[in-house]
DNA sequence: AATGAATGAGGTTTCATTCAT
DNA sequence: GATGAATGAAACCTCATTCAT
């Protein structure tokens, strides 16, 4: 029964991802966000400090998610491979499971000053040290190519990951005409990423 | 002789880069543009028709450029490896030579709706077909592993390289941290994307 | 034993002059009181119409007191010259017992729309008349200069106390500057309206 | 012919006094203002940093003029007395002048946090102090009684005008009933203060 | 009586754009 | 072309008041 109720918290930051998604953060007003939500202008003030601290909040909330998730994975798995592959997997389900969510935080958190603040990168930072972990693991064990720097490799695999979600969000139509689905570039970019980690005869050189 | 002489556009397009990257696009007014520039605070809708629109001939002119370069390259180079390696390298010392102009287009120009506009992103999409061809022609020539989409191939290739200069840009203390320069980092791309391109023992399995 | 217990009213209303001393009327929220006096939010609007009520019934309260200790002074003292210091003297008195009401009353209270309304102008206009006619009769009696209008007469003896306390209250560096301390003023403007008021060689001419 | 132009900033203020008497500080929009001058709603934001400031600002035009005024009347006349008598007129004819703005400077400038700070002070003091020093020449020269505080005189003054001012703008009806007109009661005050300063034969006891 | 979540009107300020000179 | 004063729409946030529990 309890679960059936969603807090007012809740309900304002899913309006709230609605609303940026369709117009941008910057393109939306608090006004937006509550009529969708159906509730009282000023409530919006009663949870958050600010429209920022609401943006701000949609981000926190999925990043510990999203840390959680690969902490979790470095649990459950063992090959960092695998591992790799099961970030990439997360984030592409994330996407299909709520593209808004998705847009909000490739297009909108990273263009407020608040995501800059201390409190926030600590939060990114964290993340990217996981996946960085992770690829140290794999060099480690003679899987990963030891020239690549792991933070690098963590910041390229999420640029990769990010651009290709960003082309279906805004620019559809181009993979559209060449009849490649979002499965299907999900799939190619774990090769490519995972690929581009390996040692290769070439890299053995 | 003439080539001395700074038109006042430029001069503006010049100074609303340094403005939009200190403070973003949605930060910056207006005003901030002319007094930077040192001008009349009414002018810049003499050569712009709205602020919108002076961030996007930023991206028309710089992205103009990068498109006669890629095809430069492609005239002058042979090698498909080659020539991903020297997008890569000039995108990077683009950087180098003009970091606020990069800042703008990486964080200000695709956060503008004006940005998908057709205009902007028939341009936008050029440059990732043109990347895309020496992809095929790499596949083609039995370089560059058949199984990846060329369009995918050049947005996860673009993604990376943006990923690493955004964190350049904004997160530098990480990258501090690790010792790792700017020049190293371009290397590793390059080694990393061209790999994960390439065929593989792996790969050719 | 009822005397003990503090009423919810009178909670409220001590609260309040805390917190309007403290911020000004407009400075000051309700929630500001009520967490101050440690009730619920909405606690106030059981017992006051409004936030300008509360700041009314402090007036109110307050000079209700002060109405019936100048009818008590009247009754318990003949000569006018002692009416006037003994007025002074409670006036300066409760600024000593409760700076904060003194600041609200001079401060706050003169600056509410409602205070010139019917009902407590009405209590304001009582007061005066109650000090002009210890003036009258102080003329009367032939102690008194006949010249001065007895009505304004009041407003002035008013008006010099009020300005001191607000020295006091807020710009009291100058008053400390000069080492006078709040006992010494109030003797210096006892003897100088007292003065004021009185027939001197240069007024008998 | 220039003198003719009246410069915005003065339109704005003169503006904002009328709409400040009638409603209020804090009953008074921007809009009412703008509307009263006849311009846009957003100029007065290029004369003014706030609202707050445009208050501030006719609190300082005022109070600089008064100041100067002081300093004529100290250079041009010699005896204290018509020294004090010169000032309260002055105020007088202030009122009568631009009831408004006397309104504005007893009723809004002092319910303003800006006012207590450094710069408005700094005025407000000097001019006490200019008061003060013509009481003490007062009683250096004989005439007034040695035994008042000199700042305290002065602010006692102000006080009893002040407040004979503040019942003739709100509480005009007590005076008409007792038909003391404006240039009556000024007598009666200059009168009274000049007196209350005065040495007399009791004060000489 | 007590609580505090919910309401929503209202006002200040900002700033892109226009326009008279 | 150049200037910068003028315009006014737009939106965030506050907070007095109400109301369901």
């Amino acid at each position: 029964m309890n679960d059936l109720i969603i807090s007012k918290k809740e309900l304002i930051l899913d309006a709230a991802i609605k609303i940026f998604a369709r117009h941008g953060y910057y393109g939306s007003r608090v006004s937006d966000i509550t009529e969708e939500a159906g509730i009282a202008y000023g409530l919006v003030y009663r949870y958050f400090r600010s429209k920022d601290d609401v943006l701000i909040s949609i981000f926190q909330d999925r990043w510990n998610r999203y840390l959680k998730k690969i902490e979790q994975i470095n649990r459950d798995l063992s090959d960092p491979k695998e591992k790799l592959r099961s970030i990439i997997q997360y984030i592409f389900r994330s996407y299909r499971q709520n593209p808004d969510m998705m847009k909000v935080l490739i297009m909108d958190v990273p263009r407020l000053d608040k995501f800059y603040e201390q409190d926030s990168q600590g939060l990114y930072n964290r993340v990217f040290e996981k996946i960085a972990t992770i690829v140290k693991q794999g060099q480690d064990k003679g899987i990963f190519n030891k020239e690549i720097s792991p933070i690098l490799g963590a910041y390229m695999l999420h640029g990769a990951v990010d651009a290709i979600i960003r082309q279906y969000v805004y620019n559809p139509n181009e993979l559209k005409k060449r009849k490649i689905s979002i499965r299907n570039a999900r799939d190619h970019i774990i090769d490519f990423l995972v690929q581009g980690f390996s040692i290769t005869s070439e890299s053995k050189d």
